[in-house]
RNA sequence: UCCUCAGUAGCUCAAUGGUAGAGCAUUCGGCUGUUAACCGAAGGGUUGUAGGUUCGAGUCCUACCUGAGGAGCCA
């Protein structure tokens, strides 16, 4: 719209009369001057109106406007060191062009349920405005990192015929005649891409019909997904801790603002600099082991034991070599201890836990040939998979990485379910 | 699926087994620099559902429903 300009550019219009356009989130008065907090989906900023400015008339209609109505407002970008934002609107005219009914989230606290019941109206709040930017710029940064570097984007089927991961829930509809499953992940397919196009990768959603009720769980999450021929663990592990540090560096440059709101403590994530710490699955044992805590060889962390492990360290850090009872059958085996794949997650610092988990793929035919049948998987539907290994076969390897659980640590907020505008959770498919 | 906790006004929560209350929000009034403003007034209730115990149940018991936290599983 000509005339109006966003807020995020309000700066570059200090001392000039501008008009905005958005919607009121609160108000305060005192008879003669008033304050109207306002934001346009690219921030927020305070209008100040006296009585003399702005008539009678609209001074009392602003005065008892609903929160949330729509606006436009005009006047002067003022600096003031009493505005939150630093700068203000010296308000000179309003319109509105639609006045709410009652608006249900107030300012005070709610409730969880009732806010993700809200869900549609609650994305206009500060935290989840600041949230929902920032992991649009890790989205942003991901792909500007893997364009960068040579990857070609190739996105993978949302239905197959068959489970990516033997082991979890899928969802399941009707194709036609036969049954179909909603994607878990682009995994195999990306090996197939990645054995035409060299250095590939997929970006979509999810989805996991496991009945997960924690902090870390969403049914349909979103992840990034690498896959490189020629790769060895080694590779991905530079790979991962390359991504990572760039996504974060990008949004120290960019997205101060978003952690403010959040209040997020930067230095921390300023320390998220390579090299981070490489580590073996029989080496954070042994740690766990001297910290105290109860753990078995072979089996797989709990969270209560990552989130020991990743409070361990001030940087992520990267655990290789899991034993191959806890990780999918497609993964490689460690040549040196065939007890073991060559595999890594990547552990969050902060005890937010795994955001990436990968490693290198089994490329022997007749291992793979055994591995599918030991997981009792349908040979029908994976042949084409291990087809991959009957026409040139090289050593190959990759990630995902989850979107959601990169943003909750990056962001530091307690619950993976702010980090998307409507999460799917159990018991929780609307709105 | 299992374990724990919760359900009372639009929202967040109080209320020894004995008259159902506060803050916020709403409406009205006041206030010229507020930062989740403040001050005064008003309206607002089938205490999740169904049974049971009791002279008397928001409170105790049983079942169910809904939600939250955690476990397992995973990104």
């Amino acid at each position: 719209m000509t005339g109006c300009i966003y807020i995020e550019d309000i700066a570059q219009h200090e001392g000039q009369q501008v008009t905005l356009q958005g919607w009121v989130t609160g108000r305060r008065s005192s008879g003669k001057i008033l304050f109207l907090q306002f934001r346009d989906g690219t921030g927020f900023i305070q209008c100040v109106g006296g009585r003399n400015d702005i008539g009678d008339e609209l001074f009392d209609r602003v005065d008892h406007l609903p929160i949330e109505s729509a606006v436009r407002v005009t006047g002067e970008v003022r600096a003031d060191a009493r505005a939150p934002s630093g700068f203000e609107l010296g308000l000179a005219g309003l319109e509105v062009v639609h006045e709410a009914e009652e608006y249900p989230i107030g300012r005070k606290e709610h409730g969880d349920s009732f806010l993700l019941d809200h869900r549609h109206l609650w994305i206009r709040q500060s935290q989840q405005f600041a949230v929902l930017r920032i992991r649009a710029t890790i989205i942003s940064a991901v792909r500007e990192y893997l364009d960068g570097h040579g990857y070609l984007n190739i996105d993978t089927p949302i239905l197959t015929p068959a489970a990516c991961e033997g082991t979890t829930t899928l969802f399941e509809t009707e194709y036609f005649d036969e049954k179909a499953y909603l994607t878990q992940s682009g995994q195999l397919y990306n090996e197939a891409t990645a054995m035409a196009f060299g250095r590939v990768y997929c970006f979509g959603p999810a989805l996991r019909a496991e009945k997960s009720k924690t902090r870390r769980h969403l049914i349909e999450f979103w992840q990034v997904e690498p896959e490189i021929a020629y790769a060895t663990l080694e590779d991905i592990l530079d790979i991962q801790e390359e991504l990572v540090c760039f996504v974060v560096e990008r949004l120290l440059r960019e997205r101060k603002p978003e952690f403010a709101i959040l209040k997020r403590d930067l230095a921390l994530l300023e320390r998220v600099k390579a090299p981070f710490p490489r580590v073996t699955y029989t080496e954070m044992v042994d740690l766990l082991h001297e910290k105290g805590v109860e753990f078995t060889w072979g089996d797989d962390f709990g969270a209560p034991d990552e989130a020991v492990i990743s409070e361990s360290f001030d940087r992520p850090v990267m655990v290789t070599r899991y034993p191959r009872g806890v990780k999918p059958f497609y993964m490689a085996i460690d040549p040196e201890d065939e007890r073991l794949t060559l595999s890594v997650d990547m552990l969050a610092p902060e005890g937010y836990g795994e955001i990436v988990g990968g490693g290198e793929r089994l490329a022997d035919l007749a291992t793979l040939e055994a591995a599918v049948d030991a997981g009792a998987l349908p040979r029908a539907d994976y042949e084409w998979y291990i087809d991959l290994r009957r026409y040139g076969s090289v050593p190959h390897g990759g990630f995902g990485m989850g979107i959601e659980r990169l943003t909750t640590w990056v962001c530091g907020i307690h619950h993976i379910r702010e980090t998307i505008a409507f999460p799917r959770m159990l018991n929780r498919l609307r709105p």
